[in-house]
Order: C-alpha cells, then sequence, then structure tokens
DNA sequence: GACCAGATTGTCT
DNA sequence: GACAATCTGGTCA
C-alpha cells in the first residue's frame, strides 16, 4: 500500500475533550483510531483495533486505585497524555490518560494494524508477519520504538499521536479483560471483530 | 490449536 | 521479598 507519512501529519490529533470523558467510553471510541509515533528513525503507526479500560474507581486492577505513586503519577495528571509503564522486567506498556486531571484512569492500547512504517516496525520487532508486529501491548510498544521516554506526552501536540481515522466502527466485542487476577469480572476490554490483528481472541 | 515454563527487573509492601 | 495490564519458544495434539 502506498502511503506518505506527510499525509497525516497535516490531520488533527483527537483534542483533550476526547479523553476528558467516561474512561469506558473512550476506550470504545478509541477503536479506529490512528496511532502514531514520530521518531528519530522514522514515523510508524497503526490503527487501534484493541482496547481496555482501568478505572480509579472500584476497578482493583486499576494501577491507580492504591493511590499515587511514582510510577502511576502521570494517571493522575492531564488527559490525553501517555502513560508508559515497565512490567514483567522487560516490556513496556502503551496508555492514554483519561477522564478528568486528578482521577487516576487510562485506557491501554492492546493492538495496532499496521499501517504506516511497515518496514521499520519489521525491523524492530524482528518479525516479517504482519500480524506478529502490534498483536500485543508490548509488541505494539516495540513496534512502533517507544519506552519510558514517552511517559507523559502529550498525546495532542508530542511525538505520539492519535488521529481519528476509521469512520464507522462497527461489530466491536465487549469481553473482560486479559493477564490480570483482580477485576477480571468487569467488561472492560473492547475489540474489532474478525479484526485479524487483535492479540487474543 | 492449547498449554506451559522461562526470561528479567522496576516497583511496592 | 513477591509480584507484574507480557512475550517467546517449546511440547503435545
Amino acid at each position: 500500500m502506498m502511503f506518505n507519512p506527510e499525509d497525516f501529519q497535516k490531520l488533527s490529533p483527537l483534542p483533550r475533550e476526547f479523553y476528558n470523558r467516561n474512561t469506558v467510553q473512550v476506550a470504545r471510541d478509541l477503536l479506529g483510531c490512528l496511532l502514531v509515533h514520530n521518531s528519530p528513525e522514522g514515523t510508524a503507526g497503526g490503527v487501534i483495533v484493541e482496547t481496555e479500560a482501568y478505572t480509579q474507581h472500584g476497578d482493583p486492577a486499576c494501577h491507580a486505585s492504591r493511590g499515587m505513586t511514582p510510577r502511576n503519577r502521570v494517571m493522575f495528571g492531564s488527559p490525553g497524555h501517555a502513560y508508559v509503564y515497565f512490567t514483567y522486567g522487560m516490556h513496556y506498556c502503551f496508555n492514554a490518560v483519561t477522564n478528568a486531571e486528578g482521577v487516576g484512569d487510562a485506557v491501554l492500547i492492546r493492538a495496532l494494524q499496521p499501517l504506516i512504517g511497515v518496514e521499520l516496525m519489521q525491523k524492530r520487532r524482528g518479525r516479517e508477519r504482519l500480524k506478529d508486529l502490534c498483536s500485543g501491548p508490548a509488541k505494539l510498544v516495540q513496534a512502533l520504538g517507544m519506552s519510558k521516554e514517552q511517559n507523559g506526552a502529550d498525546l495532542t501536540s508530542g511525538p505520539v499521536r492519535i488521529f481519528p481515522w476509521w469512520d464507522d466502527v462497527n461489530n466491536v466485542v465487549v469481553t473482560t479483560r486479559i493477564g490480570i487476577r483482580e477485576g477480571t469480572e468487569l467488561p472492560y476490554r473492547f475489540y474489532i471483530k474478525d479484526n485479524p490483528y487483535i492479540s487474543k481472541k
């Protein structure tokens, strides 16, 4: 597919008001949006096809559920910023901070459909198949070349941005979240039905 | 396909 | 000291 990375630079990123809403709603609405990272190595990105909501109130799986710590402090900051955390001794995961400032909510981006900078993502991942590039929260962070450097980045004006992309996202599946021990009963995971690039059924 | 062990270290109790 | 919003490569079917 032909694609000029300059093209979407002219689009308007999702405004801060988009993120300053109910977190579960934002998680649903982020499906079909385009996540892009502009790095010195080049530009890479893809369409969001899987998300999970984490809410500070009534959600024990949320990093912010037991109050502010050095790690989770950006979750309590202004919405529309990146929360990138390190886990399992080797992986990073990317979230968008949501809801009002001071609340402590975020949406975990779990999978992308690769679209921009595919060659660069293949190189970073050491994998050829498109399905192996962004089909998991730590995979997509690696493919996009992100790390703790992007923690706290402004998604409306920084090197990491999210744009409206697909107009009508239908066939959204709502289910329970993956890889957590508490809060497993909450229906906070969203993915696009039959999309081949999600992490797991 | 399903299931499982191992990797590896920042973070919090 | 225990654990973690994961991934990979192995086994078995």
